[in-house]
RNA sequence: GGGCCUGUAGCUCAGUCGGUUAGAGCACUGUGCUGAUAACGCAGGGGUCACUGGUUCGAGUCCAGUCAGGCCCA
C-alpha cells in the first residue's frame, strides 16, 4: 500500500476553528498581496470600495456588502485580472458631529464656537476611528480582502486639496453659485436637521386652518381663496400656486348683507369649502388659464425687489385639502423656493434665525414665529380678507432635540449646477450595467431625470471646507485649486496648513481685483461629495498617480446598498459627469436591505440588529456569506435569523465536508492518488457526475460574469446535493472493495475532480472551505500547484464533458428509484430485504430506454433480482391517455379543447399501445383528421392489483412483493451483516481492521449465515468466522434478539 | 402626494416562452436506511399563488386597478 498525500478528515467539524486556521495561513503567506502581485500584468479591473464611517461597529449590513463585493473580486483574481482592492474611509459630516455633541453634551452650535472649533475638530477626528478596531477585525474575519494599511481618508489633506481641484474645475465652468435652500431649521438650536434627525421628531398637533381671500387687481370683486396652516408665512407671501391641468371654477356666493361675492377655488373642492351653502358656479376654467393673474399682496411690510404677487402653476399642488390655490412663500417652503427660482420670485424672509420676526413685521415684530398666528388672523378678520378660520390636525416635526416646532427656512447657500448638465447625466447612465436592472430606468434614472442643482454648502464644523474666498472690499470671488495657488495668494507657504477650519479659515489672500482683503466664506461641502470625489482624491489626482489614475478610471465594478442611489452612486456619477463627461462605475450591485426575523428594519433604535459575531462565532464565515448569496436575489430585502445560517451548515457546507471527509478517509486507506497516466475509465455514473460538474462550471462562470451571484451559488448547492445523494451513494461500494482496479481508479478520479473544481468553484464565496479542499487535495499533490486556491486560476469547463441527455436521463432514473422505494414503503419491506422484480411505466416512448440502460443500477439501488418495463407480452395494465396542453395547446391553439376531447374518447388500450411504441394516433375533429404525435400525450399506465405499486404522473412503479425462503435467507444475511458492522463500529475498529468473527444463533439464522459465508466475510473483513461463543477477550454484542456475535482484531500478520 | 420594489405552504424561497396535479428546504408526524453524513430515503398534513377585473382554448405567470409591506423622494 502506497503512501497517500491526503491527510484522512474527520466527518465532525467545527467550521469556525477550521476557518480560523486558514486565516492564519492566508496572513503567514501574506496570500492577499500575492492576489495583486502574481496577477500583476494581467488585465485591470477596476474596483471602487464605498467608504464607511468607522465611528460605530460594523452590523450584518455591512458583512452584505462586504460579501459581495469580495466575491466578484476573487472570481476576477482567478480569472487572472490584476486588482487594486483599496479600502477608504469615510471620516466628515453631521453625523461625526453628532457624537462628539452628545460626548459633550452640547445642544447648539454656540456650545460648539465657545469650545473652540480647534478642539472640537481634533475629537471629531479621534472619533471617526473610534471602533476602527472592529472594523479591521470583522473585514478580516469575514474575509473581505481589502487593504485598509493604504486606506484611502476623506481628512486626509491630500485628499481635500484633490477635491478642491475637482471643484475649481466646476467653479471655472461656472457650476458653482450661490442660492437659497429651504431646510429644517431649529430656531432654538440654531441649526438646520438633517433628513434622519427631521424624521425622529414628528409629532401630531393642532395647528390653525385659515381660508384667505386675495383679491384681484383687475376685478376686486372676485378673489383667489387660498388656504394655510401657517399664517405666520403670510406676510412673506408673493404668489399663488395653481395646478396647470386641475379644473377651476368663479362661483358667486351671498354675503350676510346682501350682497354678493365672487371667488375662485379648484372645482373638486367645491364641497369642502362651502359645505352646504348654495353657491353659483358662474365660470369653469383650467388652472393654466389662472397663470399671471395679479391680486392684491396682503402684506406690504416688505417691499419686493422684484415681480410679485401674481399665480404660477406647479404640479405640486392639490386637491386633497384646500382650495386647489397655495399660498407661495418662497423662505419658508421647499416647493415655494422651487417656485421663486422658476418664476424668479422675491424671497422675503419675515423671521430672523432665533425665530423671531423682523422689525420690518411692525405690529408683530420680535414675537416668536408661531405665537403671531391668532394675531395675524385677527388682522385678517377685521380687514375682511379671513373667508373661514379653523383647526386643523396634522404630523409636523419638532426638534428632537429641545421640542422645538421646525421652520422651514430658506438659508443662504451653495449649489452645484447639475441641471446644466442633466442630459449627459441621463445619457452617460445608459452606459452602466445596474444589478438588479430596475433601478437603472427606475429609482435612479427617474432622479436623474428630475435633477435638481445639488446643494454643496453646510454650515457646520467638521467637513472639506468650500475652498472660495471673498474680497470684503469689493465681494469679489475666487475658488482656491491647491495648496500651492493658496500659498501663492496668500503670499507664504502654506503646505504644511491643516486644511480644515478652524486653521484654513484665518488664510488672508489679496484680491486680485482690487487689492483688498479676502476671507473664506464659512460653507463646508456636503460629505457626499467627499465620498464621490474618491474615483479622484484617493490617487491625490491630479498633484500625484496620473498613470495609475488613467488606468483606474472609471471602475468596473462597485456595489453597497440600495440606500446608496441617491447617495453614493449619485455622487459618483454626478462628479464624474461634470468633470469628465464619462461614467464613473461600469457594473453596480445594488443590495436590498437586511430586516430582522419580522421583517422589520434593523436599527440600534429597535434593537434588533445581530451582531455578525454571533452567527461568524457559531457557524462560520463560509456559512454566513453562502447565506447571503442564496438567501433571495440581491436586490430583494431579506429577512435576516441566526437560524437560517444554521440552516446552511447542516444542508450545505457538512454534506460538502462530509464527501471531503469520505474521500480522504478512503484515499488515504488506499494510497490513491491523482494519475495523469492513466486514463479513468469512467462509467455511466461518472460520466453523468462529470457532465453535471462541467455544465455546472460553465453555469457558475456565466453567472459570475453576469454579476448574478445567486446564479453563481445555488446551482453548486444542488450540485452538492447529488453529489453526496446519489453519486456517492451509488460508487459507496466501488471505493470499499479492496485491491485496486480500473473501475476504482475512475470512482476516485470523479469524485477527486468534482472536489477539486469545486474548491475553486466556491473559492470565491466560500473562500475557506474552499481553501481547506484545496490545500489538501491538490497543494497535497501538486507542489507546482498556486499556493492557495484564491491565486489559483478559474476552472474551464470542458464542452464535450457535457452530455444533455445524460443528465435528463439520470434525473429519470432517480425519480424512478424514488418511486421503487415509495412502493417498497407501501409494501412495508425493507430495503434490505432482497425483491424478485420491479416493473416501471414511463409516460413516454422515448423514455421507455432509460428503464433499460439503467436497470443494474435501479436493481442495486432497490435491491431486486429484476428490473423490467411494465406492459410488455400482453401484461394485465390498463392504459389511460393524458393529451399534454403544452405541446398540443401551441400547436392547435384555439383547436386545442376539441383535440383533446377527440383524444380523450380514442380506445386508451389501442391507442396507448400505439403511443408508446413511438407510432402516431389519428383524431379527427370537424371531419379534419390530424395526427396526434407520441411526445404529445402522456400514457398513463396502471398495473394489475396484485402489485405494490406507487407513481406520480405517468411514472409507474410497480413491485412484486413475493419473498421466496432463498430472498429470505439472503435477506438474513444482509441483516447480519448489519449486525456486525454495529458490533465493529462499537468496538471501536478502524474502517480496515481485520476481524475474528464469532457468532451463536438460532438454527434459521445460522443456516443463511452459512449460505452467505464468504458474502459475509467479505463485507464484514473477517479472515475467520467461527459458529461458536466467542472467547473472553473478545468484544461482544447481544444488540440483537436470541443472537450472539463476538470479533476480535486479527494481529496483522493474519492479513 | 410621486417613483421603485415585494406579496406563492407556519418560516426562507423556486416557479423557464402563459400549458391544465404550483415545487424545494426548514419545521411537524409516521416510517425506513446507514461503516461518509450533525445526515439521507419514503410517506403524510399544510396553498383563495394578496384582491378585483381583463386578454386567452388555457393565467401563479401577461395587462389594468385595488390592498398590504418596504425603500427613496416630497
Amino acid at each position: 500500500m502506497s503512501q497517500s498525500p491526503f491527510k484522512p478528515v474527520p466527518p465532525k467539524v467545527t467550521l469556525p476553528k477550521m476557518e480560523e486556521r486558514h486565516l492564519e495561513f492566508w496572513k503567514k503567506h501574506d496570500i492577499f498581496h500575492k492576489t495583486e502581485e502574481t496577477r500583476r500584468g494581467g488585465p485591470e479591473f477596476v474596483f471602487y470600495e464605498g467608504p464607511p464611517t468607522a465611528n460605530g461597529r460594523p452590523g450584518v449590513h455591512h458583512v452584505l456588502s462586504r460579501s459581495f463585493k469580495d466575491i466578484f473580486l476573487r472570481y476576477r483574481v482567478m480569472r487572472g485580472y490584476h486588482i487594486i482592492r483599496r479600502g477608504g474611509w469615510d471620516t466628515h459630516g453631521l453625523p461625526v458631529e453628532i457624537e462628539v455633541e452628545k460626548k459633550l453634551g452640547f445642544t447648539s452650535k454656540r456650545q460648539i464656537e465657545e469650545f473652540g472649533v480647534a478642539e472640537f475638530n481634533k475629537l471629531c477626528r479621534q472619533s471617526v476611528f473610534e471602533y476602527i478596531q472592529d472594523w479591521e477585525k470583522l473585514t478580516e474575519r469575514i474575509a473581505f480582502w481589502v487593504d485598509l494599511e493604504n486606506a484611502y481618508v476623506t481628512y486626509h489633506n491630500e485628499y481635500i486639496e484633490s477635491e478642491w481641484w475637482i471643484l475649481k474645475q466646476f467653479w471655472e465652468q461656472g457650476l458653482i453659485y450661490r442660492g437659497h435652500k429651504v431646510v429644517p431649521y431649529c430656531p432654538r438650536c440654531g441649526t438646520p436637521l438633517a433628513d434622519h434627525e427631521v424624521a425622529l421628531g414628528y409629532k401630531e398637533t393642532e395647528d390653525p386652518s385659515v381660508y384667505v381671500r386675495l383679491p384681484l387687481m383687475d376685478d376686486p370683486d372676485t378673489a383667489l381663496l387660498v388656504w394655510t396652516t401657517t399664517p405666520w408665512t403670510l406676510p412673506a407671501n408673493v404668489a399663488v400656486a395653481a395646478h396647470p391641468k386641475v379644473t377651476y371654477v368663479k362661483v358667486k356666493r351671498q354675503l350676510p348683507n346682501g350682497e354678493h361675492e365672487y371667488l375662485i377655488v379648484a372645482k373638486p373642492l367645491v364641497e369642502k369649502v362651502f359645505g352646504d351653502e348654495k353657491v353659483e358656479i358662474v365660470a369653469e376654467f383650467p388652472g393654466k388659464a389662472l397663470k399671471g393673474k395679479r391680486y392684491q399682496p396682503l402684506y406690504t411690510f416688505v417691499v419686493p425687489d422684484k415681480p410679485a404677487y401674481f399665480v404660477v402653476l406647479a404640479d405640486f399642488v392639490t386637491t386633497e385639502d384646500g382650495t386647489g390655490l397655495v399660498h407661495m412663500a418662497p423662505a419658508f417652503g421647499e416647493d415655494d423656493m422651487e417656485m421663486a427660482r422658476k418664476y424668479d420670485l422675491p424671497i422675503i424672509s419675515t423671521v430672523k434665525p432665533d425665530g423671531t420676526l423682523v422689525s420690518a413685521v411692525r405690529p408683530w415684530a420680535g414675537m416668536f414665529f408661531k405665537d403671531a398666528d391668532p394675531y395675524i388672523i385677527e388682522d385678517l378678520q377685521k380687514r375682511g380678507l379671513l373667508f373661514r378660520s379653523g383647526k386643523y390636525t396634522h404630523t409636523y416635526p419638532f426638534c428632537w432635540r429641545c421640542g422645538t416646532p421646525l421652520l422651514y427656512y430658506a438659508r443662504p447657500t451653495w449649489y452645484i449646477r447639475t441641471t446644466a448638465k442633466k442630459d449627459r447625466l441621463v445619457a452617460l447612465n445608459e452606459k452602466i450595467n445596474w444589478v438588479p436592472p430596475h433601478i437603472k430606468h427606475g429609482r435612479f434614472g427617474n432622479w436623474l431625470e428630475n435633477n435638481i442643482d445639488w446643494a454643496l454648502g453646510r454650515e457646520r464644523y467638521w467637513g472639506t471646507p468650500l475652498p472660495v474666498w471673498q474680497c470684503d472690499e469689493c465681494g469679489y470671488q475666487h475658488a482656491v485649486g491647491s495648496v500651492a495657488e493658496l500659498s501663492e495668494m496668500a503670499g507664504r507657504d502654506l503646505s504644511g496648513l491643516d486644511l480644515h477650519r478652524p486653521y484654513v479659515d484665518e488664510v488672508e489672500l489679496t484680491c486680485p481685483k482690487c487689492g483688498g482683503k479676502m476671507h473664506r466664506v464659512p460653507e463646508l461641502i456636503d460629505v457626499w461629495f467627499d465620498s464621490g470625489a474618491m474615483q479622484v482624491a484617493q490617487w491625490h489626482y491630479p498633484f500625484e498617480n496620473q498613470e495609475i489614475f488613467k488606468k483606474q478610471h472609471p471602475a468596473d465594478y462597485i456595489c453597497e446598498a440600495v440606500d446608496q442611489t441617491r447617495g453614493w452612486f449619485y455622487s459618483l456619477h454626478a462628479i464624474s459627469t461634470l468633470l469628465f463627461d464619462d461614467i464613473a462605475f461600469k457594473n453596480v450591485v445594488c443590495l436590498g436591505l437586511i430586516l430582522d426575523e419580522n421583517g422589520q428594519k434593523m436599527s440600534k433604535s429597535r434593537g434588533n440588529v445581530v451582531d455578525p459575531w454571533d452567527v461568524i462565532n457559531v457557524h462560520g464565515t463560509d456559512a454566513l456569506r453562502w447565506y447571503l448569496y442564496t438567501a433571495s436575489p440581491p436586490g430583494d430585502n431579506r429577512r435576516f435569523s441566526v437560524n437560517l445560517v444554521g440552516e446552511v451548515v447542516r444542508n450545505f457546507l457538512l454534506t460538502l465536508w462530509n464527501v471531503y471527509s469520505f474521500f480522504t478517509t478512503y484515499a488515504a486507506l488506499d494510497g490513491w492518488q491523482p494519475n495523469s497516466e492513466t486514463k479513468p475509465e469512467y462509467n455511466e455514473l461518472d460520466r453523468w457526475l462529470r457532465s453535471e460538474l462541467h455544465s455546472l462550471v460553465k453555469r457558475v462562470t456565466e453567472a459570475y460574469e453576469n454579476y448574478d451571484a445567486l446564479g453563481a451559488t445555488r446551482p453548486i448547492e444542488e450540485f452538492v446535493e447529488r453529489l453526496s445523494n446519489w453519486y456517492l451513494r451509488r460508487s459507496r461500494r466501488r471505493f470499499w472493495k479492496s485491491g485496486s482496479d480500473a473501475d476504482k481508479h475512475a470512482a476516485y478520479s470523479t469524485l477527486y475532480e468534482a472536489l477539486t473544481t469545486l474548491s475553486k468553484l466556491l473559492a470565491p464565496s466560500t473562500p475557506f472551505i474552499a481553501e481547506e479542499i484545496y490545500q489538501n487535495l491538490v497543494r497535497a499533490t501538486d507542489p507546482s500547484a498556486a499556493e492557495s486556491v484564491h491565486l489559483a486560476d478559474w476552472p474551464e469547463y470542458d464542452e464535450a464533458a457535457i452530455d444533455e441527455k445524460l443528465n435528463r436521463d439520470m434525473e429519470l432514473v432517480i425519480k424512478l428509484a424514488s418511486l421503487g422505494h415509495a412502493a417498497r414503503n407501501k409494501a412495508g419491506i425493507k430495503v434490505r430485504q432482497p425483491l424478485q422484480e420491479i416493473a416501471f411505466a414511463v409516460g413516454r416512448a422515448f423514455e421507455q430506454d432509460v428503464v433499460t440502460r439503467y436497470a443494474d443500477l435501479l436493481a442495486d439501488e432497490l435491491n431486486v433480482k429484476r428490473v423490467r418495463l411494465l406492459g410488455g407480452r400482453g401484461e394485465a395494465v390498463s392504459y389511460s391517455l393524458k393529451p399534454l396542453p403544452k405541446q398540443l395547446g401551441q400547436k392547435y391553439k384555439s383547436l386545442f379543447p376539441k383535440i383533446r376531447q377527440a383524444i380523450l374518447a380514442l380506445d386508451p388500450q389501442e391507442a396507448g399501445e400505439r403511443l408508446l411504441a413511438g407510432e402516431p394516433v389519428t383524431v379527427t375533429v370537424d371531419g379534419e383528421e390530424y395526427a396526434i404525435q407520441p411526445d404529445e400525450v402522456e400514457v398513463i399506465v396502471s398495473a394489475h392489483p396484485g402489485l405494490t405499486v406507487a407513481s406520480e404522473g405517468a411514472y409507474l412503479a410497480a413491485l412484486n412483493t413475493e419473498i421466496t425462503p432463498e430472498l429470505k435467507q439472503e435477506g438474513i444475511a444482509r441483516d447480519f451483516v448489519r449486525w456486525v458492522q454495529n458490533a465493529r463500529k462499537e468496538a471501536g475498529l478502524e474502517l480496515s481492521d481485520r476481524i475474528h468473527l464469532y457468532y451463536q444463533a438460532p438454527d434459521e439464522i445460522a443456516k443463511a449465515v452459512e449460505a452467505y459465508r464468504n458474502y459475509i466475510m467479505g463485507e464484514t473483513l473477517a479472515v475467520e468466522m467461527t459458529a461458536a461463543a466467542p472467547p473472553d477477550d473478545a468484544f461482544v454484542s447481544t444488540a440483537v434478539k436470541n443472537v450472539v456475535i463476538g470479533i476480535k482484531k486479527s494481529t496483522p500478520d493474519e492479513q
